[in-house]
DNA sequence: ACACAAAGTGACCGATCGTGCTCTTTCGTT
DNA sequence: AACGAAAGAGCACGATCGGTCACTTTGTGT
């Protein structure tokens, strides 16, 4: 039960990048065989239907973010150092792993937001997770901690500038996309983490 | 030479709505035809391939969204009311026109980002029309203007949430994210046009 | 080492894709 | 009213899609 393992995580790491560059739906069955040296028949011994391979590509897709993005960063003491930490991986995972086909769970957010299905709930939900995760630590800046209300604020600009350099960085070609994202983001943890009034 | 003009401009609008929904790839020439009442054949008359009306679908994505956000806030006294306007229009126009799609121009984004051809490079440069606009408005907020790096800066922030906000709203389902954008922006443009130290 | 299950192949199916072709209907111009 | 051009229909094509089936090869547990 080991070489059918190895060569399932195989099909699904060349879906995911198949994924990142045209879409969920723009993954061909034959390309993806093709690309890790089997034939078609060959994968439906692992999936289902496309359908559960999609399913598969989504779980992949978000288990490496945690892994890359969020365990390395779990492993620092709570609050700023975890929050930095997250910010810098998740900046540089879509530019490092992902540079010739952009952040798989961006494309795939993008797609599946306008299409309600099992899919787009376990996306959501496993995003929502991290979310819930990362506003926690932000609500650490500051002693005592932040309200709700404003570590969600928080985390939304957050968000919006790892979104905002991407956009930058891929789609306009804007080489100092980083450092604005990084300048953004200090600001906000200064402003976040220094008392309000 | 009226009628022509007509129902491919019904063919277009409905070829955008398909795309902001599936993709530009996933837009299928069958479903097309059958939404405006035409058959495939019929659809042929208007272009000459597939890639001749992805085309057009980006040229129209990309003038109604100057008709719709630019346009009007254009016609307002330069500064901060052109600056304001536009973010307000560019948050709504997601949500109005195309709440059960999504905001077409960024589904083309990162369609397109990793696919580098002319569409791409049509769509970059409007775009980039549009950023260098906004950021001379941007500019104005201070007297004497801001420098180009800062303007910069803050256009990235303000697109950061407006991407934010999509994001926010669509795919985990925020219902606060109108609010947590607008907020966002109002606080940096009170940082932008305060003076520095 | 042997037997059985897992992994993988090749041929094939119906559906749909984008795209030509010929033919008819409809419109705009004089 | 009439005529040429534009708009659109119907059909058929090769390619490719996701998926099945019978078969062979490979790996694995005992």
């Amino acid at each position: 039960m080991k070489k059918g393992e190895a060569t399932k995580s195989r099909i699904v790491d060349e879906a995911v990048r198949q994924a990142a560059l045209r879409g969920l739906a723009g993954v061909s069955l034959s390309d993806v065989a093709e690309a890790v040296g089997l034939s078609k028949s060959g994968l439906f011994k692992h999936f289902e239907s496309k359908e559960d391979m999609h399913r598969a590509v989504v779980e992949a897709a978000l288990d490496h973010f945690r892994e890359t993005v969020w365990a390395p960063a779990a492993a620092l003491p709570p609050g700023r150092a975890r929050v930095e930490e997250v910010f810098r991986r998740w900046l540089h995972w879509g530019e490092t792993r992902w540079s010739a086909s952009g952040c798989p769970i961006m494309a795939l957010s993008v797609e599946l937001d306008d299409q309600p299905g099992p899919l787009k709930d376990y996306l959501q939900q496993r995003l929502q997770r991290f979310r819930t995760n990362v506003t926690n630590e932000i609500r650490l800046l500051r002693d005592p901690p932040l309200a709700d209300a404003e570590a969600q604020a928080a985390y939304f600009q957050m968000k919006s500038f790892i979104l905002g350099h991407a956009d930058a960085r891929r789609m306009m070609g804007d080489t100092d996309a980083e450092r604005s994202a990084a300048a953004a983001f200090e600001a906000l943890l200064e402003r976040t983490s220094k008392v309000a009034a």
